[in-house]
DNA sequence: ACAATTCTGGAATATAAATTCTAAAATTGA
DNA sequence: TCAATTTTAGAATTTATATTCCAGAATTGT
């Protein structure tokens, strides 16, 4: 039924996401997803649409190949404050660190007028990266503190990944994400404290 | 020496600096910008020359009479801890949340591409949106804990901006940002602590 | 009062960008 | 092999937007 694609959809969605990330929305001109995905405007088109639809498809490519890829390996069903310190941490060096920020940060900003994109698909994104660290939070630190520390965290999370793509992220803002998980090692093993520990009561 | 100008500069600096602060750099059409002025491109461009320069401009404006005098106000040479934590809880509330968040936060984002922009008018203005923290903390909790709780709250804030632009930001953390103050106030109540006070020799 | 200067309004233009279109190419099923 | 279908390439077009231009208005200094 008609001639096949000559490309893989990840393939150049991967591309994309990575000329949104740099450039931004209206940054990202066609000429250039033109030459990073190595495709013609013509095929861009008739797969996705338009820019917008490009944009929208690179969005979920990059939540879900990439952003969610993370959450899962780092911060699943057994992940301690070390994982979630190490997830955080790996913000600061190569490759994630490359001084283009993240593309749900990002857009958070950029797309803030677009209304439905911004609570269709930004604040999903946002939501899953606080709802796993939160998940972490609850079991490591009980649910007294799990709250309070998910909510400086998820500001925390924020402002790193602010300040990444503004090439302002120091070693002082490593030693502060250290020193916060020090802390919140302490708070988890205090013995005073009434958390409720995570159990597998089946295993 | 000719005829002068019908408007206040500041008066359209700082409506120029609201359209761009909701639409952005380049959802900041000129035509809204005539609207919001009140001004014609004619005006406009007689006046800053283009786009570029009218942005410039604004930004300039947003810094120097408005989060400047922010600054000043609540993080002067006497601020405490109550103050700081003021000057952030301001942040939850209306004028300042009124969903559009921080021009600086935001063009931080946005002017990234714009390396020239971007080291000579952004990093200076978080700059001195940090180092005003960091000036409060050093007198407050004393250099051996300022260093870790600026990096802190440099992210906690810039945490703030994002999510406030992004209409994210909720009461957990307002109780964040409060629990936090009621650390570093212990922090600098404790008598074991040997940070050295801020003191007026000459008063 | 008049020359010089600067500002204003808005139409005209230029520029840059996204989008559409068309002919050719590559495939499948009959 | 041929009809039907989809993709591809890139030129042509459209659209949106910034920018320029110019004639008229408003001022100052001489």
């Amino acid at each position: 039924m008609g001639r096949p694609r000559s490309f893989d959809d990840a393939d150049v969605l991967d591309a994309a996401m990575h000329v949104f990330r740099r450039h931004g929305y209206t940054g990202a001109s066609v000429a250039r997803l033109e030459e990073a995905t190595g495709l013609t405007v013509g095929s861009l088109y008739n797969a996705f649409g338009d820019k917008a639809g490009l944009f929208r498809a690179a969005f979920a490519h990059y939540v879900q190949a990439f952003a969610r890829q993370r959450l899962d390996h780092w911060l699943g069903e057994e992940a301690t404050l070390d994982d979630l310190e190490a997830y955080l941490l790996a913000l600061f060096d190569l490759p994630l660190n490359d001084g283009f920020g993240c593309l749900i940060t990002n857009a958070a900003v950029e797309m803030r007028p677009d209304e439905t994109f911004l609570t269709g698909a930004v604040w999903p994104a946002l939501a899953e990266r606080t709802e796993r660290i939160d998940d972490v939070l609850l079991r490591e630190v009980g649910p007294d503190h799990a709250r309070e520390a998910g909510a400086r965290l998820a500001l925390m999370t924020e402002g790193l990944l602010l300040l990444a793509r503004a090439r302002r992220l120091n070693h002082d803002h490593r030693t502060a994400i250290v020193a916060e998980f020090s802390r919140l090692r302490e708070l988890r093993d205090s013995p005073q404290h009434n958390r409720r520990r995570h159990h597998h009561p089946a295993e």
